[in-house]
DNA sequence: CCTATGCATGAGAAAAAATCATGGATAAAC
DNA sequence: GTTTATCCATGATTTTTTCTCATGCATAGG
């Protein structure tokens, strides 16, 4: 038993301003789409909501008491809708990444992200099971992927490219007589319930012997491996992109020219179901997001 | 910040039924139709309301609390309409009647008129002043007007036709020579503050001298005129189609055959306002209500 | 692996609503 | 008391919205 709802808001609004006219100055229409809105609705209804008396307009007493019923109504529902739509629009910005990326990528420049979103929040929530990245928790996700991943909305943020790396303490410290002997020092591994490159596989593609005599110290999350290095606790792989930083600083250094690039990438994962109708204040946000890590972030050759 | 609302309609359907395309069965619509106003819900709200997984639905945790708000809100609409069209269907039919036609001609035919309405009430209110007619208050009114009134939705019920007339033992109880002679017997006379064709006006019209000799008794109701005249207290003007039963079952008598038809008409107002939109059933007891009226009152010549 | 089911969507059809112009009726102003 | 201005109702027409149909894509289940 629900009534046209349309006619209800002009019902509501000459009630209000008691008049049609002044009624359809406020909902932006002619005078006649009022009258004819409010005549649908008392067609409906089966009784007049008005007693038209020429040329003013006087609510009956049934229209009294609908009235009243339609303000309350529309006042709940426009608040309701109201707080809803303020507190997504409000929502923070989340990130789902890699350890790896919030660890190296992120957290460093957290000052810079910070000062480019102004007002607006950011939840960063750092995971390596990509599989386990819920649609409705994140607005944009950058992860490492064996394969463009088939969601459309996926682009490549910076290619796979594998160096070995260490401090330059440990490198300086070390007496090499050739590069291919550095990377016999002490190996830093990381092990996870991902697959992880390792040194073997990355010795065999840039064509170095996989020697036996070298000391091996395995750690289950790649921020700590490189905390380790820069530690001077051994050599690692380094994957440019995260390490670049360090490398610019020179924290790091990338010790043999030695570069496999595996044909994989780090991708950026825009969640579109979730921001496609989000407001232009908070797309725009998002999109200054974006923005900022491809500029950070891509073309990161060489 | 009122959404939508037809939306609104599709939404609660598609949530309470987890589907679309049975949302779509339910109101009678196509499934892209559900679709869309959902679609067009999430845009105004910025949102998405379901979490699309393939060929089912989910709400997201903001569709989850809007659902909430949108059943209960359409539910207590629903509800508020329902009651007043209810209340409003089953408001008693009413009928607004000068005394003397619900005195002389409803009241002795309430059994008849209740039988004809079966379960729908009527009210019925007593009143000369026609000018205090509410237009609210009505539904159906006879009064006797002068003229034709400016209301389009009046018809003639019948005309004023007025003959002299006393009660079968008075007129056998006294002595005449000629008819003309009876009506000096003594005259009751009807006296109200609104105006009354009276004796002299009426011997006037139909030729008979206005005769000094007589005594007259004064009432300042109608129905209690006629009261008087089949107590036996004298003669008085008696009107068609009030008198007429009477006539009928002999308790009154027409002393002459002299009869003054002036033009005017009791006439019956149709509140076109107030039933134009009532159900067919309302409108169907109004019609029934009015064909009796018709039948029995108009015609009501010779 | 194939089929059945469910949602999204482009193009076109159908329906609803708004507009314009006009009329009637009243209140206010001269 | 006539005139003027204001307000609502309404017929005809145009504009806008909405729906439908057909199809595509993705998934679950046999």
């Amino acid at each position: 038993m629900l009534p046209p709802l349309k006619p209800l808001i002009a019902f509501e609004a000459a009630v209000r301003l008691g008049s049609f006219t002044a009624a359809a100055g406020e909902l932006h229409v002619s005078q006649g789409a009022i009258s004819r809105q409010i005549a649908q609705l008392e067609g409906f209804l089966g009784f007049p909501l008005f007693h038209r008396d020429g040329r003013q307009i006087l609510l009956t007493t049934e229209g009294e008491r609908y009235a009243s019923t339609v303000s309350t109504t529309l006042q709940r529902l426009s608040e309701s809708t109201n707080e809803l739509v303020h507190r997504f629009e409000k929502r923070p910005l989340t990130m789902v990444t890699s350890n790896a990326f919030a660890s190296l990528c992120l957290m460093p420049r957290m000052t810079e992200i910070s000062a480019l979103l102004g007002d607006r929040e950011l939840k960063l929530i750092a995971r390596d099971d990509i599989a386990a990245l819920d649609d409705l928790e994140y607005d944009l996700a950058v992860f490492y992927c064996r394969r463009r991943p088939k969601v459309p909305a996926a682009e490549p943020l910076f290619a796979e490219k594998i160096v070995a790396i260490c401090s330059r303490m440990y490198r300086d410290s070390f007496k090499v007589r050739s590069d291919d002997e550095l990377v016999r020092g002490t190996q830093l591994w990381c092990e996870t319930p991902e697959e992880w490159i390792q040194w073997p596989d990355w010795l065999d593609h840039v064509g170095l012997d996989a020697a036996e005599n070298y000391k091996r110290i395995q750690i289950n999350n790649y921020p700590m491996v490189i905390q380790a290095v820069l530690d001077n606790q051994g050599v690692a792989l380094g994957w440019r992109g995260m390490i670049d930083r360090h490398l610019a600083e020179g924290d790091l250094v990338q010790l043999t020219p030695h570069e496999w690039v595996t044909g994989s990438s780090f991708y950026l994962l825009k969640n579109k179901a979730l921001n496609a109708r989000a407001s232009a204040k908070r797309q725009n946000d998002l999109n200054e997001l974006l923005e900022w890590l491809r500029r950070s972030f891509q073309n990161t050759d060489s």
